[in-house]
DNA sequence: CGATTGTTTGAAAACAGTCAACGGACGTGG
DNA sequence: CCACGTCCGTTGACTGTTTTCAAACAATCG
């Protein structure tokens, strides 16, 4: 069903009831996706904004030889793309990581919607901000952090926003990414990203296998990634 | 003197017109910094915008350890930090690279500012989405490139959004940069920046020498770093 | 000048990437 | 139901890039 999150526990975001109302208006429209499709692709108009219903995405920039690099993940609840000012075309491409439903916003009609959907603005405006500020902690992690803390810091900030909109048991959270994602996502080879995945198995910090992954210990985890939640602006 | 763009030339931006009209308003205050110093604290109150009227500044991130990290750079007539929303505290720092003059504006007085100057909100938001562009390429190079890829790409950047506003001779321009400055942003320990840029030099591809930079051989220098400039969203 | 900061150099070591191969899990179609 | 192919995870050996350490040198500034 619809997952986004309890306006009580985060900064500004969308209810679900704001969907509807988005969606009734006929400012949105609601899609299917696959695994593994491009919901938007570089270069294209930039869509007023993107709701994420149900299931996981990703943002990425490929180079022209073809190497690829993941710059963010979008989970359920996400709003991206606020674009109607610069009225450009999309530097980047959004792909579904698996089965997807989501909105698009027409840019036409967000005027519209800011008068009707209170918080409309404030949503996409708050979002991007987050957006932004976690590029910057995975900049921090590709320019400074090594392969393990690298991973361990993702694998913590996935879980904790997870968390922050009721997609985790505990510790444990459907992890759908399989390990070329997560190299895409680290700047690591995905040989390399095995045996980082292996040293944190050995050292009894996660479980990690059939699209599932359990958090052992978050206190070492988040020591070693030297993980500051702040910059989430959750809780 | 004020260093800002003309609006023909670039997507939306505060000229020094608009500058003059936030100044008299009272709703900014104008500051000089000498070099090398924060000008906001990670964990800072978010000002509503920071206007650089000239000078080079950067932001950074640090790791509790002391690894630093540098997440992009702010050039004169860069506007950042549109905070109003989130209320919250900087994720990162803003430090000066030379010496500096530069705008602060209140928070409290966004929405008169955004009443009496035309293109205020906008300029904001403008600046908010080429920064998170900037952010991104950054991601692609740091987890991407090479060293000597990354290097040229950064150079081509910094060159061309200083052309941008006027700020270059030709292929030359001011660069107060030193090399322990393209190590922290580049993510390369400050020896292997001076190897990249004396190879870099070798080729004849650039000059770097008493912050000065001169481009010999932009082209090349472009097919290097596979540059594609599309998410300056300049031209 | 002397002190400080920034640049350059060489050698060794650490880190991560590449290549190649194998095995298991899964799904599809025969 | 089995055979096959594909995708994903795993392993080993080797290579290459980048870091670290240490020292010397150059430039800059009181």
């Amino acid at each position: 069903m619809i997952c986004l999150s309890l306006q009580s526990t985060l900064p500004v975001r969308l209810s679900p009831v704001d969907c509807l109302a988005i969606e009734r208006a006929g400012a949105a429209v609601a899609f299917s996706g696959a695994a593994r499709v491009d919901l938007i692709r570089e270069g294209d108009p930039t869509p007023s904004a993107l709701v994420l219903l149900e299931g996981w995405a990703c943002r990425y920039k490929d180079l022209p030889d073809g190497r690829r690099q993941i710059v963010g993940f979008v989970l359920p609840g996400d709003v991206s793309n606020l674009g109607k000012q610069l009225a450009g075309a999309m530097d980047h491409a959004i792909q579904s990581i698996t089965q997807v439903r989501y909105m698009l916003v027409n840019p036409e009609q967000t005027d519209a919607l800011a008068a009707s959907v209170p918080g409309f603005v404030e949503a996409l405006l708050a979002q991007e901000q987050i957006t932004a500020a976690i590029q910057r902690e995975w900049l921090l992690s590709l320019g400074q952090r090594r392969a393990d803390e690298r991973m361990a810091h993702l694998l913590v900030e996935l879980h904790l926003r997870l968390h922050a909109v009721g997609l985790t048991d505990r510790a444990t959270c459907d992890f759908p990414l399989v390990q070329s994602d997560l190299a895409a996502a680290t700047g690591l080879s995905a040989v390399h990203v095995n045996r980082t995945l292996q040293q944190l198995r050995r050292d009894e910090l996660i479980e990690l296998s059939g699209k599932r992954l359990t958090i052992l210990d978050i206190d070492r985890l988040r020591e070693i990634a030297q993980f500051e939640g702040r910059y989430l602006q959750l809780a």
